[in-house]
DNA sequence: AACCAATGGTTCACATAATGAACCATCAAG
DNA sequence: CTTGATGGTTCATTATGTGAACCATTGGTT
């Protein structure tokens, strides 16, 4: 591995559990040598990709990751595009939606909405990164990603989040195929107990997924209305978003016209 | 220069007018060799920091820097506090309103607002670099940053964006002397010709200079009243935002009570 | 068709830059 | 006044990065 990737997959370890580490954390999460971490840590710092706070020497992410955002937004403008998308999909709904997008071979969910109808909600946290097997959002992106980084995925060990959570590699490949069928994806307590989510994939230009728009329900208001009319309201987003980046839906991706 | 830093280097090069960027003009804007590049550019792929174009064989920035950035705003969530402030600050002026961030020692315009009311207004960009000699922003920054930071600016050779952009290293200097006894930074036109700028800093917990609130309008607006009100309200903008956000001025800070 | 000047991509001898075990300084708790 | 944490530093070893020169492809010109 070069050194550039090195210090880069150290900024992996940040999260929203973990906004600031220190240099013998860091040491210990990533395995390598701690003069390495340092050194690299350093030259992040240099460029401003993170910060050193004064008192606690521990790091956290620096100023400069804003611009290149701002950036990339300006390039590929999938988060602004979704917050349209996202708010009219929790008003018809009335549950709370969000998106998440792959980066590499982790899916992070990034942009959400809460509907105003309810007190009670499933509460979300932007950045925060994802299961493929045990959510919808996942299951929905490995439907429709490549077959060998549906393979490369469930070749890792299957971590259960919850009681729920399906960890059998097979038990897995079968909900693939069902999401294959369908054109979206369900979830049931695989990543947070009592929550019932559905997801569909969202394709970019050259037809490839880019990540998954999902609603997420308590288990306990997923009537037999909202078992029908999430689906519709969702498959409908979904197809709307994909369409205002700019992406096309593979060939064989069902719309949901057939459901 | 470390490897990491070469690699982070790259990045710079991005900006709203170059948003993709082939190998070899990489390489003429870097300076570097063109293998080096092409590697460090590779390595930067796989960890989704940048993507590239499939058809253009280009290179624009990676959704791996959307979640770095979200997690960014949980820790530090400025972003987020300056929005109620800049709307607020536009609607009262009835102009253009932004926020600049240093990063390193670049300033980045990373926010912004518009005033309903005028047909015409500034325009902004997010994730613009702005000069520190030919913006209010830039000279909010200087004078209250660090001496040495002043000296390393001023040291480089000041480009003149518009005929009125002052590019004296001598003159500069007695504007920031000025800035430090009101608290406030002008410009008119260093930046763009027709707009007016006012700005003032903001500070973090640290009593450091964080970057610059600024208000942008058409000089044929600056009435003379005007040109009393943007002051005061900037000046107490600023002063809510670097308190939002857990900041304190230093003590020496005019703020704008004497003005 | 032959040519030229771009582009992105690749190779390999060489030298720079990264590495890691062991070190020090500081702090807080026992 | 140990013990075990922490962040930070050193330096001989070696792995890693480098860059001149190369190839392949493309698109425009004559």
């Amino acid at each position: 591995m070069g050194t550039v990737s090195k210090a880069l997959s150290l900024l992996t370890h940040f999260n929203h559990g973990r906004l600031e580490i220190g240099l013998s954390d860091l040491t210990r999460l990533s395995g390598m040598n701690k003069a390495t971490v340092y050194r690299l840590m350093g030259e992040l710092q240099e460029q401003g990709v993170v910060e050193q706070i004064e008192e606690a020497r521990s790091y956290r992410l620096g100023p400069q990751v804003l611009r290149l955002a701002a950036l990339r937004e300006a390039s590929v403008p999938i988060l602004s595009a979704s917050r349209r998308v996202l708010r009219e999909l929790s008003e018809a709904t009335g549950e709370t939606t969000h998106l998440s997008l792959l980066q590499g071979d982790q899916l992070a969910s990034l942009s959400h909405a809460y509907a105003p109808q309810h007190a009670t909600k499933v509460m979300m946290e932007d950045a925060e990164v994802l299961t493929f097997h045990g959510t919808a959002s996942g299951l929905a992106v490995l439907g429709f990603a490549e077959p060998a980084f549906v393979d490369a995925v469930l070749a890792r060990p299957l971590e259960a989040r919850t009681p729920q959570t399906q960890t059998d590699p097979q038990v897995v490949r079968a909900q693939i195929t069902e999401v294959q069928r369908c054109g979206i994806a369900q979830s049931v307590g695989g990543f947070e107990a009592e929550v019932h989510s559905h997801a569909v994939p969202i394709f970019g230009p050259d037809r490839a997924v880019l990540g998954a728009l999902a609603v997420a329900a308590p288990t306990s208001r997923m009537s037999a209305a909202q078992r029908v009319a999430i689906p519709q309201a969702l498959q409908a987003a979904g197809l709307a978003l994909t369409h205002r980046i700019g992406g096309v839906c593979p060939p064989h991706f069902p719309t949901g016209l057939a459901a």
